[in-house]
DNA sequence: TTGAAAGCGCTAACAA
DNA sequence: TTGTTAGCGCTTTCAA
């Protein structure tokens, strides 16, 4: 039960050869029906299993992908991961999963670290903050997900983004349909994306003749702690009538704040979606993010490069969809 | 850039012996210090990393550990999750991780891939219906979290549980404190830790001289999803001025009801705390439970026991802590 | 302190 | 169709 059998024993036990029994369990076409059903059933009754350590260091591949996000506790990700695991258990893929805490060292050693485990591919939410990718990852066949590279090297890898300027552009022209007239936002200033939502702002602004006021724009640190005083000054000095949340983080931070400081009529308006709004008791508009469609989009397009290398680079961008919470 | 380097070369660039480079790399004792420093320049200067497929095969180690859950898509599980993989990344482990969607099936399949990929040991979160655990894992070293085996084996196997009985006794104890005199139950009776957490809520009870009605105690789909008509009739039919949920998925279902049923001076209590239960804006009272020191101890324990194959078997039982939201 | 050689379990030419 | 042999990149005896 507990010493591992191998090609070996087999090749033993049926007086065959070591390449035979290969052959036979790999389903190779050259080998008589009566040998592979032999080895076959040797094998079985002889509960052997195939150490892919050893496979992977004869072929130089692996069933193995890695992938970096920036932490478990975060449900987009979360649901992203639950779809890619699908896909990956279907064709006998393992993951290999690593968090960088929006650290750019632990994105780098993470890769390092999946390149010398020899993973087939890597899907990656990045840091955003890493200045030559290209050199980490050589050849690898490799996706990034939600976060793009960097400026300079986005061109060359694949991608799968959602369209942060069309989706805040809904949910703020949302909020003014609603009848909003001054709505402040409270963004993470961290990556880049993060300013498309701006510009999406912006965008709707334009569309309905408002002004824009960088006045009633704050920026929040990473973990949103300081959002909430932030969406009081919004409130209060800068008397709006609706705040948008560029994250989840950051409008848990403003629902906080809200349950000590009631406002009438108050638009709220967030990127992200989360179950638990709808529990809220609040009007929030949402932007519900394709977290599942990018997961299988990620290993869809991560699988097939690993089997046919010389794929021409992709970039997808996914629309989001508007929800709202009453 | 692309094409690895390895022990070899760094051999032939110095004129050394392949192993001289392995043990100098490895910092093997008996090597002399001016051939240490020249190899680990020679092969810094050419980017060598060591090919964790090959030491692995040469070694039969590895340092990598498989952890199995239900889902991503679970806070609890999510907070373990992250705690694992600090501990994991401080000691340079990597993690291989699958999920079951509580099928057995799955779960099988997910331990013999890890297996087969030679980890270390694996962290399992178990469906709790598999029979022989013992046949399925030989001798590797494990952790089941959360979830006990089975109760045969139970014994055998390392665990890290919560005190799910003196956790729902808590909670429940706490609603008859605030007044509560009929406390209804929406349980999910798929495991067996969520009859200990029936048996705490009987606890209570005994304690506050109110007899046990199975009629308020309901059991709800392991989705949830039938737990909002249940929530409703013990409300209506059953005039309960109490509802505790034995978990997150079924307290949710039931906050979703109380949006469309209004009801006065009814006392929520739940095991499992969530985030977001703060800004709900209705007194709940929750259970926390110890997510990240589970995750922490589960490692730590599993990784004492791969360096030290012959351990005791341990069992932890931590506490939950009570907390109020309103 | 270093080198030579064997071997981990598997696959993949090349022969037979 | 099967067997023989070599080799993947590394570690680890055993010699020198």
């Amino acid at each position: 039960m507990d010493k591992r059998i191998t090609i070996q024993d087999i090749a033993n036990l049926t007086g065959l050869a070591k390449s035979t029994i290969s052959r036979a369990l790999n389903n190779d076409s050259k080998i008589s029906e009566t040998t592979r059903a032999l080895v076959k059933k040797v094998a079985k009754d002889n509960h052997y299993h195939p150490n892919l350590v050893a496979r992977s260091i004869a072929t130089h591949q692996s069933r193995l992908i890695g992938i970096i996000i920036p932490a478990f506790e975060n449900q987009f990700f979360s649901r992203i991961l639950d779809a890619i695991q699908s896909c990956a258990a279907n064709q006998h893929y393992q993951l290999i999963i690593a968090t960088t805490n929006e650290q750019p060292h632990r994105e780098i050693q993470a890769v390092k670290a999946m390149r010398n485990q020899m993973v087939a591919g890597i899907i990656i939410a990045s840091t955003g903050k890493i200045q030559n990718y290209h050199q980490l990852i050589g050849s690898l066949p490799v996706v990034f997900i939600d976060r793009v590279v960097n400026a300079r090297e986005s061109n060359h890898f694949n991608s799968i983004l959602v369209d942060n300027i069309n989706g805040s552009y809904n949910v703020v022209n949302q909020m003014l349909a609603n009848g909003a007239e001054r709505i402040g936002v409270i963004a993470n200033n961290l990556f880049q994306k993060k300013s498309n939502r701006l510009i999406g702002y912006q965008k709707a602004l334009v569309d309905h003749n408002i002004p824009f006021d960088s006045d009633i724009v704050k920026y929040a640190s990473q973990d949103g702690k300081d959002a909430a005083p932030l969406a009081s000054q919004l409130l209060i000095n800068q008397a709006c009538d609706g705040i948008f949340a560029t994250d989840n983080t950051i409008l848990k931070a403003i629902l906080r704040q809200l349950t000590t400081q009631q406002v009438a009529n108050l638009q709220v308006g967030t990127f992200d979606d989360n179950s638990y709004l709808s529990l809220i008791g609040m009007p929030i508009i949402a932007n519900q993010q394709p977290a599942t469609e990018m997961g299988i989009e990620a290993f869809k397009i991560l699988s097939n490069q690993i089997s046919h290398p010389h794929q021409p680079v992709k970039h997808i961008k996914l629309k989001t969809t508007i929800k709202n919470y009453t």
